[in-house]
RNA sequence: GGGAGAUUCGUCUAACGGUUAGGACAAGGGAUUCUCAUUCCCUAAAUAGGAGUUCGAUUCUCCUAUCUCCUACCA
């Protein structure tokens, strides 16, 4: 029987989680999911200097927000509940910091077997010597030229080592990669791959300074024991991945060592780079999932989430950069995505990510949503901005009066949060109109006709919204109302009617009437169709906008 | 400087060694319309360069260029 599939996603505590760590979770998550596998949330926090408060916590939600729930990870029992309570979970803690005491055995064992020494070199010796090569034009690299002309534990006799081991705590041990050799190595995503241990350097793998490993050490040491099956991973660490297989082969973990796969890099729109921080801030997108306020600086990132994102619209446009289906189909749920992703058809190369198709993922989604759900997210930013309009919100909007305003607006609208500037003139009247316009349409000849239709309207007696809610109608599907036998249509249709009929009549010209209307009724002549605007603020507001436009000029 | 990886329209990408090099976003144009938007139709747009292997190369090999990553007692 195959082993189960069992892959990690690991990040560092150092900050909030970038988008690219976002998707590289994802890929981990979906290759999981799809072999009916583990996934699993490792916390690799052995650098105490960078650790930020409130990362872990950022880390945990913006999974959460995105549907990607760990099956094991540092929420996880450390006892397992389901089989037998007293067994205590072979692959906890999931924190590296809870399984420091883990790692310098395993460092020590190296030392033993001869793939590991001790070095003594402090870190300013280190830092002089590059300098120096610097200097020279060089770069100094502890390999297996200058590891024997410098302090360690290959070169000092041993009572000298022992001695420097108990009187020193800056020492650390650092494995010896072997001389003149070629790792073959392989990638699920890359393919096959050598590299000359001589270009190698001697990496430090635990320090006795805290008493920590260095992420080398730990990560191979956690994925042994957590029996990781497969390392999805950022491209970053593909330099490493040599020192990787040596680690294995010298602790004779071959066996079981797991596959790898590099995912390629996120770049920046523009430019040269990878995608950064300061790209979202200077482009006007969000880099993040979720908001992020630095507890450091105070410095805040926008999130996905607070511009208005749908999760899975994120996780969809997540899951296109870098992989394909193969097929055209763009829109994915994440189950469809765990029936469909492969590592096979994930890009080698590495891809710049655009801001415009991420909109147009959510304006998908948004456009997929009922309006009753869409009316229920609207709510709340309606009130505010009414508010902040110094509007009276004491007159509330029916939940029907919201379902039929989104079914009318959704189309155009990429997120929730425009909304309001779409359809604000349902709401209330003008405040101002847009000088341009007023001069351009607010013709002598146009107030004439623009009277005359008040009077039309007025004397008219075709229906409205509010007809609809006072005769009680239970309209039989609110999410029709672009149906053409709803009652909104029928309605519309006939405003429309009585307009252009009369317009036509009259020999008036239908765009100067049309737009003139449009500027008493909304402040400005871009946007929602005049009949659409009468049947949602009715008769008496259409006919208070129009000689609203008068009084003004008193 | 050293090492590794990558390179198809502006962007994301597709194409058993044989296609008029396809799709999506963005752009431009048109149709519809009272405006804006939607919708529909159309257009323009790419194999980094050079050698080689081959009847035939986007696809394989080599060289060059460019880009990215790594080059910490960071991850």
């Amino acid at each position: 029987m195959a082993k189960q599939t069992r892959v990690r996603f690991a990040p560092s505590p150092t900050g909030a989680l970038h988008m690219g760590g976002v998707r590289t979770a994802l890929y981990n998550y979906l290759f999981a999911k799809q072999r009916g596998g583990k996934f699993i949330l490792r916390i690799e926090d052995t650098d105490s200097q960078r650790f930020v408060p409130g990362a872990e916590e950022y880390i945990l939600e913006s999974l959460a927000w995105c549907g990607i729930v760990p099956d094991e990870g540092i929420e996880t029992e450390p006892y397992r509940i389901a089989s037998n309570k007293s067994e205590k979970n072979p692959h906890a803690p999931y924190r590296q910091s809870e399984r420091k005491h883990l790692y310098r055995e395993y460092a020590e064992l190296l030392v033993k077997n001869g793939y590991a020494y001790y070095a003594f070199d402090s870190a300013e010796e280190l830092s002089k010597l590059r300098a120096e090569a610097e200097a020279a034009k060089q770069t100094f690299i502890y390999n297996y030229e200058s590891r024997i002309k410098l302090k360690n534990s290959l070169t000092l006799p041993p009572e000298e080592v022992n001695r420097l081991k108990e009187t020193t705590d800056t020492w650390t041990i650092r494995f010896k990669i072997p001389e003149n050799q070629t790792v073959k190595m392989n990638d699920l995503i890359r393919g096959e791959m050598e590299v000359d241990t001589n270009t190698l350097d001697d990496k430090v793998l635990w320090k006795a300074a805290d008493q920590l490993p260095t992420y080398h050490l730990a990560n191979i040491v956690d994925d042994h024991l957590m029996e990781i099956t497969e390392v999805i991973r950022g491209a970053e660490w593909l330099p490493s991945l040599p020192l990787h297989y040596l680690l294995y082969k010298a602790f004779g973990w071959e066996d079981t060592m797991p596959r790898f796969a590099h995912l390629s890099l996120l770049l920046k729109p523009d430019g040269k780079g990878k995608l950064s921080k300061r790209d979202g801030d200077r482009l006007g997108f969000p880099v993040f999932p979720l908001k992020w306020t630095n507890p450091e600086t105070g410095e805040i990132s926008r999130g996905y989430r607070e511009d208005g994102y749908y999760p899975e619209a994120f996780v969809n446009l997540l899951a296109l950069l870098g992989w394909n289906p193969g097929t055209e189909q763009e829109l994915f749920t994440l189950e469809e995505l765990v029936e469909v992703f492969g590592l096979e058809r994930v890009v080698k190369s590495g891809a710049r990510f655009n801001a415009d198709k991420a909109k147009w993922f959510n304006q998908q989604y948004l456009r997929k949503r009922s309006s009753a759900l869409l009316a229920k997210e609207f709510r709340p930013l309606l009130i505010q901005a009414m508010q902040e309009e110094g509007a009276n919100i004491s007159d509330t909007f029916s939940d029907r009066y919201l379902t039929e305003v989104c079914e009318l607006i959704k189309e155009r609208a990429h997120f929730v949060n425009e909304f309001w500037n779409i359809s604000k003139a349902l709401f209330i009247a003008p405040a101002a109109y847009d000088d341009g316009d007023v001069k351009k349409f607010c013709t002598p000849e146009n107030l004439e006709h623009a009277k005359e239709i008040e009077q039309l309207i007025a004397n008219s007696n075709f229906k409205t919204f509010q007809d609809q809610e006072a005769e009680n109608l239970s309209a039989p599907n609110h999410e029709c109302s672009n149906n053409p036998n709803s009652y909104k249509s029928l309605c519309c249709h006939q405003i429309e009617e009585l307009l252009t009929s009369y317009i036509k009549q009259k020999e008036w010209k239908m765009g100067a009437v049309m737009n003139t209307l449009r500027l008493f009724f909304t402040g400005n002549t871009k946007g929602l169709g005049i009949s659409d605007i009468i049947y949602f603020i009715g008769k008496k507001e259409a006919c208070k906008r129009i000689s609203a436009y008068f009084s003004s000029l008193a």
